[in-house]
RNA sequence: GGAGGGAUGGCAGAGCGGCCGAAUGCGAGGCUCUUGAAAAGCCUUGGGAGUGCAAGCUCCCCGUGGGUUCAAAUCCCACUCCCUCCGCCA
């Protein structure tokens, strides 16, 4: 979240602020009053809890000279302070609940840099690399759902038939292609970043920390009975991997990776994008994440996009960089770029990498921080992070772009090793 | 799933309901002594919040949340996590 402070000193920019990411300026006053309500509610409960102990000294050392009888007045004295305390906290707990639900659910502010917008469609092309709409011969114009069908290595029918529509089933050399991607990605990276296999079912805490929650419960799958989340990203444990930490600032910037599955609801998304791989509930990510300090985020966030990017030229496909907008900003960013690359089969340009920046607002609500090397009060971290690869829309566009005019796909060498020496796919699979 | 044990400061480890934000040891930092180092001695050494120009003052935190009490690290309840044993199991 960001800092209560800010509602303080600086309401009316924190309100501009947060106007550019389209936030009511009610919802921002409105947590304003309830911290200065707050505020004010703790400083009476305290000079009351100051008397409090006061008194009951004052009792314990009557008892001490005089017996177990004495304290007599100071007792009585104590004990209705003692009610009119209770009373106090009792309300405090009510605003302290609101206040923090108001501050969990206002979004980070937009970084100075971030392109004004309202919408998706006010989103920047920074730039668009190997992309030629004429060099594509009619081979490549069948979308991968129908190549994947014929190949035999995606059999969206199966995984219906077990799990229901957007639960993909990849099979033979398709699934095998699915575990390549991930193991390119995670060796790409292995140079700077530790790799991590984190628990994938985590607590609400957890997915408040990144700010998944309170506000977007419903994109997130719930195991009721023992009160886990499914991760929508590998981002939640591992931000959560050093919540309540303080880092020696030695430490940082703190680089890690992870491969997972991730779910997601996508219940806001009914009927859009449904067909093939556009849009599914699980799918397979490499996520790369750091943590760090204020002055090491934008080198970083330009490195993050560097390896995202990396795995697409790797891979040969043409993309373009997006430089969001504030209005399509998520609610925890600050920054963030898109990766987008051309899948001809469907002749879409499909989002494959989203590299962000968060400032403190993820590490303040996770309670992340360092201690400066040179002494000086511990420091909120920032975070950054983005998907060093993630697999089913890569699947698709690779697919589609690689498909030959005999019906089979030729592989990319980078990925021949992964995928057993094998250098196409032929749909030569075995029942 | 069953039976026990535990959770205190960077670590180790005391703690009688009041004098405990917390002994002691180690570690870390600073200083003294020394040509330098070691040893020794002295001092410092958690996080968070409020208020104040500041020095400061006040409050919260002994796994988490409730309760009892004039007063809770200490008593009671619930939960979480860790350890040991039994059972089950990839």
């Amino acid at each position: 979240m960001i800092d209560v402070r800010r509602l303080r000193t600086d309401l009316e920019a924190t309100e501009a602020a947060l106007a550019r990411k389209r936030v009511p300026a009610e919802e921002v006053r409105r947590a304003a009053k309830l911290d200065s309500q707050h505020r004010q509610l703790a400083t009476k409960a305290e000079e009351m809890r100051s008397r409090v102990k006061a008194l009951s000294k004052q009792v314990g050392d009557a008892m001490r000279a005089g017996g177990t009888g004495q304290g007599g007045t100071a007792r009585e004295e104590s004990r209705r302070a003692g009610d009119e305390l209770a009373a106090l906290e009792q309300q405090i707990s009510v605003v302290e609940a609101q206040l923090r639900d108001a501050m969990l659910r206002l979004p980070n502010l937009p970084s100075q840099d971030a392109p004004d917008g309202a919408s998706e469609k006010d989103n920047v092309v920074i730039r668009t690399v190997g992309y030629d709409p004429d060099r594509y011969g009619p081979h490549q114009r069948s979308p991968h759902w129908e190549i994947g069908t014929e190949l035999q290595i995606l059999d969206l029918e199966r995984g219906a038939k077990i799990s229901g529509s957007m639960f993909p089933l990849f099979r033979g050399q398709g699934a095998t292609l699915v575990r390549a991607h991930c193991q390119l990605a995670l060796d790409r990276n292995s140079d700077a970043f530790t790799e991590v296999r984190p628990p994938t079912l985590v607590r609400t805490a957890a997915l408040e920390a990144v700010g998944q929650l309170p506000k977007f419960a419903d994109d997130a799958y719930h195991l009721e009975r023992d009160d886990l989340w499914a991760i929508p990203t590998a981002e939640v444990p591992l931000t959560s991997m050093r919540a309540n930490e303080i880092i020696p600032e030695e430490e940082l910037p703190v680089r890690l990776m992870a491969y997972t599955p991730c779910y997601r609801r996508e219940a806001g998304a009914a009927g859009r994008d449904t067909r093939g791989l556009l849009r599914v509930h699980e799918f397979d990510k490499v996520e790369i994440l750091a943590i760090c300090r204020r002055d090491q985020a934008q080198a970083l966030h330009a490195e993050l996009l560097d390896r995202a990017v990396g795995s697409v030229t790797a891979l040969g496909l043409p993309y373009r960089v997006l430089d969001i907008c504030t209005g399509d900003l998520g609610q925890s960013h600050a920054r963030q770029f898109d990766i987008e690359v051309y899948a001809p089969g469907c002749d879409m340009w499909l989002e494959v990498s989203s590299v962000s920046w968060f400032s403190d607002y993820q590490a303040r609500r996770a309670a992340i921080r360092y201690r400066p090397a040179g002494g000086g009060p511990v420091q909120i971290c920032d975070t950054l992070n983005g998907s060093a690869l993630a697999v089913p829309r890569i699947w698709a566009a690779l697919v589609e772009t690689y498909r030959q005019s005999d019906g089979t796909i030729e592989l990319p060498s980078c990925l021949h090793s992964y995928l057993r020496g094998s250098t196409s796919i032929t749909g030569s699979v075995r029942s």
